[in-house]
DNA sequence: ATGAAAGCGCTAACAG
DNA sequence: CTGTTAGCGCTTTCAT
């Protein structure tokens, strides 16, 4: 069996709760015991047991992290990052995938409430609207919530995210001041939050030059992810009016895209250019490197462990933070000028 | 406060006892005060406390994971297959990052250990020997490890993974088959697991054709990462005998190296050719697509969870299960025939 | 500065 | 089938 504080008390001939107070290092033990303890426990390779302090504290110095996947390199990337602040921060991070789907978030959501997380960040699921078990959960949630890379419309949260709109107006708006016409935006489905204010952003830069914008050239995905991008590209390319560019809800599609491209005989830029969005490493080595939308990873990590740990501290409840950071086109040679 | 087992108790006026075999499903509770229970707990939306019962139980069903780092997709892509299997298996994945380090490695699993993991899963650092402290904590554990895509040297353990020599020489055989003589192998620091055993097929594969290898020609990296490698490269480059092929350790750091390759204005592989180590996705989408040698990932992952699965179910000390399964040479462009 | 004792929420004998 | 009781290992008043 480990060792437990029972065993150290025993064998220094003191009480259980000396050897606590001294392993914790808190104040009302003298020098010589705590030393003495302290020695003992690591002779005896004592090692506190989790369940037990957390049953006792009721608190667990742990924050959760729920991500879709992490195959995708915007949440490995995401998910290192938050990681290393969290560590810093003295608490451990526990990590849950939601794997794309609502209730698979409020599972893991529920399972970290009762760890007694300090708090959980998510980064929310693909999906169009929440259900009412959902909003209950995190309506009634005592540990607080962040959301992180973008948040869900129907009901109030705190969030740190980029200005997808923003974004998406100024890739497209690149695009059409280059002399591409013939748009396919390769986005979410209806309402998904990352696509919904993308799609905004792609509208009003067609809007702004006056130009009308054939609803066929919105094309909607499920599986925001490498091989549907590249399923749907092959097809699209194939059709009579192919598309001079297409455009993705993140690089990863992108790519998938790109892969289209090339597979179909055709040359990129020359033939269709492809943008995406995030700016995930692989973007920059791709074939051809690929113009995107910087999404300022560390930084978001860095505002929203901020804000959550912010949020902890505060007894009471507030009014949510909600952080819009500006995202930053980068071009490179996906999309030259016609 | 949250709902407890003694406050449904309580509401139903029966005993804490009854109320939680009723919730566990178990046997020795009539149907009807089962439903009553189940219902209650329901309507009271209760939760378990996840402390009191790993305190009350001793276990958690749950298995750690740990792994370096993330933003490798090796390892990301290891993980998310590592969690599909394990919660399918009905337990819970819970992940740790060892950040290269041993010692960090080590706090983790004690981490773990104190948690009762039911299991350990690590994927190793980048270390050439472990130090006593650690090998006293894997020799005394008393939850089975199991080490997945490399293991350590210096003591026995259970392992899964591909056989890096073999695929190391098959990868060094071709090139040299193809003509390329002026090799150079950019591997980690001497002893160093996933090194070791590539440098031995390397060095096989010259052997094996009576060819001499300048020592030279191997170099070392601390960080098996994109941009040591990039770095090396560039540096590489500048020499007055150039590398014809550049083979590294894995294929971050051929993309590095690749990158590199671009930058310094030679043509890839006319100029230099680069060939990776597992196959990760970005290989086949890169700039040119690379040449390396595929790790069955999902195959690796199956088996290691399997393998830990069988280690848990036997209660008993066994001798350790040793896998090791072939690797396959992928023949890409970054490579061709001189 | 130290010890005694209660309790965190749940499970697991053992009685009844 | 149900209730009683005793912990799991740690923290935390409250005495001493």
């Amino acid at each position: 069996m480990k060792t437990t504080m029972a065993d150290l008390a025993k064998h220094l001939g003191i009480s259980e709760a000396t050897v606590s107070l001294a392993l914790n290092d808190k104040a009302g033990v003298s020098p010589r015991t705590k030393k003495k303890v302290q020695d003992a426990a690591k002779s005896l390779g004592y090692t506190p047991n989790f369940f037990a302090r957390g049953l006792a504290t009721q608190k667990s110095s742990t924050i959760g992290l729920i991500v879709p996947e992490v195959e995708n390199p915007f949440y490995s990337k995401l998910t290192q990052s938050i990681e290393e602040l969290v560590r810093a921060s003295g608490r451990h991070l526990i990590l849950g995938f939601s794997d794309f789907s609502l209730e698979t978030e409020q599972e893991v959501m529920e399972r970290f409430a009762n760890m007694n997380v300090d708090g959980i960040m998510v980064s929310p699921v693909y999906i169009r609207d929440t259900t009412s078990a959902y909003r209950d959960a995190v309506r009634t949630s005592k540990v607080p919530i962040i959301y992180v890379g973008a948040y869900y419309y129907d009901f109030p949260s705190s969030f740190v995210m980029t200005n997808l709109m923003d974004g998406s107006f100024s890739l497209t708006e690149h695009l059409l001041s280059n002399g591409y016409r013939n748009i396919v935006f390769l986005c979410g489905q209806e309402g998904v939050v990352i696509s919904k204010e993308r799609e905004i952003g792609f509208r009003s830069a067609y809007a702004q030059r006056g130009l009308s914008l054939e609803t066929a050239r919105i094309i909607r995905c499920d599986k925001l992810r490498f091989e549907e991008a590249f399923e749907v590209t092959k097809k699209l390319l194939l059709e009579e009016t192919k598309p001079d560019a297409i455009i993705t809800v993140n690089d990863i599609m992108a790519l998938g895209a790109m892969r289209a491209v090339r597979e179909s005989g055709l040359q990129l830029p020359k033939d269709v250019a492809v943008a995406g969005y995030d700016d995930v490493i692989f973007s920059s080595i791709a074939e051809v490197p690929l113009t995107t939308v910087r999404q300022p990873v560390q930084e978001m990590a860095q505002l929203s462990v901020d804000s959550l740990l912010q949020l902890i501290s505060e007894d009471e409840a507030r009014s949510p933070i909600q952080l819009k950071i500006s995202p930053q086109l980068v071009l490179r040679q996906s999309t030259l000028p016609i």
